[in-house]
DNA sequence: CGCCTCAGAATTGTCGACAATGTTACTCAA
DNA sequence: TTGAGTAACATTGTCGACAATTCTGAGGCG
């Protein structure tokens, strides 16, 4: 019984299934991805997992080498120092452009998130994976606010699997819940008063700031 | 008499091939690609170019739906400042890091390719095209020179490709050769000096100048 | 003992055929 | 005339088999 989820295709729903295995570190780091195996495995041919994996190269997930297989890339502090680099980047010119383009009515509800996720950290204290969501809740608005579909698409669909592949892999002790939120609503600030300058500078201290802590980690857990 | 190329496969070459076709307006903007159609004409079956076109997918060259075929894109004004807002990011932070990351002899290399620029700015006159591989061999020169290898494939290998297909198809007027070859100066100036900050804002207003009067030309044209 | 050579095996790359889906054009009734 | 329904067609998606290349390891030579 297999539930052929119409209007999609066996490569497209592979491709989500093995994105989440990496990132779940399901298939660990660095493992040489076998084509009959992982064909056999998810119960399709070897014609589909090809195409899969192609997305997979796209977002750089995997390396390939032509005749000798694809493994999947292996993630080292100089790779994470890199990722925080460009989300540095690209983040801060989307704080920048949600100050510009980003409606009063999203604004508005861009606002009760932040109430929930404030209601959420003080009211409880044992969610650490709810953090990480609420984390990624606020970044992705403020990426859409941006207007940018382009840059939105970029960090939210590429990048960020490979952040949550950090996040997921490396048991992380984010202590941080409280300080990013407070982070989050001054930025938040700015960008209501339409202060693209500062919504910049905080956004791009924010990030450096979180991968100071998660590299920190790293460094003690390993 | 195929020409094999040793060491790579017929859906990368292929994937080469359409990504130069696609830039260099062989084929259209808008238009829906046949598989059978481009199979024939490229002498391969359509499994290397299902392959190559999911590599087109990844470069966002193409976009395609489920059972209804891939189409090229087209590219509009609103695209446009979408990617150059995305590369002024990208870029103004290479520059940054390139101050910090750049070898001495890289510096010195980069000086002379500029000297080489100038030389041929003020030598003969009538040179459009060549200007405009100059502008981005040092360009990329700085995207190397910052040291983040993703950050340099990633506007190296995929968004340049991009604005390429801007330059190419919209027969464009430059007259802008040595205003952009003074601000390439003045970006030297301050990675020599190791003056990140600096070389991060100089490069930003660099790329700004430049989409404003790409975009004055689209206007114009059109 | 180490290194090179060279089959054999395993894996990747390519192809043609079949199945599933989307598109189009025609018929027929309101 | 127009619209829905339907049947034929065209295109995309999937599969199994074959070809080409790389990897492995046993054997022999220095």
């Amino acid at each position: 019984m297999v539930a052929h989820i119409s209007g999609t295709t066996l490569a497209d729903n592979l491709r989500e299934k093995l994105v989440t295995a990496i990132i779940d570190g399901e298939i660990p780091q660095g493992t040489k991805i076998s084509e009959t195996a992982l064909a056999s495995r998810y119960g399709v041919s070897r014609g589909p997992l090809r195409e899969a994996i192609r997305g997979l190269e796209g977002l750089r997930l995997v390396q390939r080498r032509p005749h000798a297989g694809v493994r999947v890339i292996s993630l080292d502090c100089a790779e994470l120092r890199e990722i925080f680099t460009i989300r540095e980047a690209l983040e801060g010119m989307a704080a920048r452009l949600a100050c510009e383009n980003m409606l009063d009515e999203d604004i508005c509800s861009l606002d009760e998130l932040l109430r929930l996720h404030e209601s959420e950290v003080y009211g409880s204290d044992g969610e650490l994976y709810f953090k990480q969501q609420d984390d990624l809740d606020f970044h992705l608005r403020v990426l859409q606010g941006s207007g940018n579909i382009r840059l939105y698409k970029l960090m939210g669909e590429d990048l960020y699997q490979l952040i949550l592949m950090y996040r997921r892999q490396s048991r992380l002790c984010p202590a941080r819940a409280t300080l990013a939120l407070d982070e989050h609503k001054r930025i938040f600030d700015a960008i209501q008063a339409r202060d693209g300058e500062l919504a910049e500078i905080l956004m791009r201290r924010h990030i450096q700031g979180a991968y100071l802590t998660l590299q920190h980690c790293i460094g003690e857990n390993t």
